[in-house]
DNA sequence: CCGGAACGGAATGGAACGTTCCGCTACCCT
DNA sequence: AGGGTAGCGGAACGTTCCATTCCGTTCCGG
């Protein structure tokens, strides 16, 4: 990059496209994982070439959105890690996860393009971290210990089903029923009775049933 | 109906067709509401003919399903209405709309065809027997104050969104996340903070955004 | 033994969508 | 100054998918 600041004329557009596409990519395929990709190159308000001129395929689009939704979860991850209070963290991790609507970036897009092993590489140390900051707070006694690290997702899912009006009316909802979630998962609501049935399997979750 | 226990033969084919058609479509649409309507034939062991022999279109088909699916949302109300205990009436209703997949039925599939004023009928219905019980129960200082009525559908939504493994796996994992919803919304939750936010208004629920 | 109810499944018509392609613009380099 | 081309908009193409229609067949009821 020569003059990385004085771009201008032609190349600044093709930079700034660079990231309106991915941006824009985001947001639809959040809204609606099956959106057509005209719908992504409306929102990012190019054109359709402008995104074939990126990506070979829709798929390879999808792929990096996904990987990118993996680092930003392992971001969140690292960025909770450090919370001093066990309960604080796991709190902040999971409030994290929801704000960033993560979760619709990875499980949901996984299975609509070939994941690769960089994926699964990344994928494996978000699983690590996530474990971490949950064991730590059940180990403080903060969250109730028959809650497992499968279930996690679970909750993700849950709340990533939340898409009722706006952007933002969604983000308050969401906060509002991780709210209940966070009640329900403090160790102190064990005395309300223990959890029925058993976490889903690891395994099963990198594929969408069609 | 005479004879109505002697009918064989094409008439009695026809009637049993009636029901597996319906049983088929409710499987069918539940796992996937968008699902063609070949699928639901191949499911129900019939031909495409016997559908549109029954019903003008698949919007017609949806129609009677979401209106059985309102019925059913009743029945569970009314039936849990009956339990004597605030919290355990609120936990019944709960158990049994999440049990049934009512929500699967009726707001999953509202807004993929016209709805009849019956339709609203009902569901006003179904709203004022679910408001009644949770009323109930807050009245009883079970159920944390400040949840209101339009918190429930969102709850019904988010379980619905449990899809992972087969049908039983399935029931079992929302069970278990049920459990965690109702530790959550107890009264005696309040203590770890109130809810932020403020629940969605009932109007914006009946459709779904493209 | 005939009329038609009930049905299976192929045929039809149309919509949606991923991808390619063509032509244009305006910037870069010499 | 001006050719070469990077970057692009959007029409065109070919395919897939699906709701609905249609036709031939079967076999009950009278």
């Amino acid at each position: 990059m020569t003059e990385p600041e004085v771009l201008n004329g032609r190349r600044a557009r093709a930079a700034r496209n660079d990231g309106a596409i991915l941006a824009a990519a985001r947001d639809v395929f959040v809204a609606d994982p099956d959106a057509p990709i005209g719908a992504v190159a409306r929102a990012a308000g190019v054109g359709i070439s402008a995104l074939y001129r990126r990506y070979p395929s829709k798929e390879a689009l999808l792929a990096t959105l996904c990987l990118d939704g993996l680092r930003q979860f392992v971001g969140v991850a690292e960025a909770a890690g450090v919370v001093a209070d066990p309960w604080e963290a796991f709190v902040t991790f999971l409030r994290g996860v929801v704000e960033a609507d993560v979760h619709s970036l990875t499980v949901y897009l996984a299975g609509r393009f070939p994941t690769t092993p960089e994926h699964r590489d990344v994928a494996a140390q978000a699983r690590e971290r996530a474990d971490g900051i949950l064991h730590r707070a059940q180990q403080a006694g903060a969250v109730r210990a028959d809650l497992e690290s499968t279930d996690l997702p679970m909750i993700y899912e849950q709340l990533a089903a939340i898409r009722l009006g706006t952007p933002d009316q969604i983000r308050d909802l969401r906060r509002r029923y991780l709210d209940i979630h966070l009640a329900g998962l403090r160790a102190a609501a064990t005395s309300f009775g223990s959890l029925t049935g058993t976490a889903p399997t690891g395994a099963a979750r990198w594929y969408r049933p069609t």
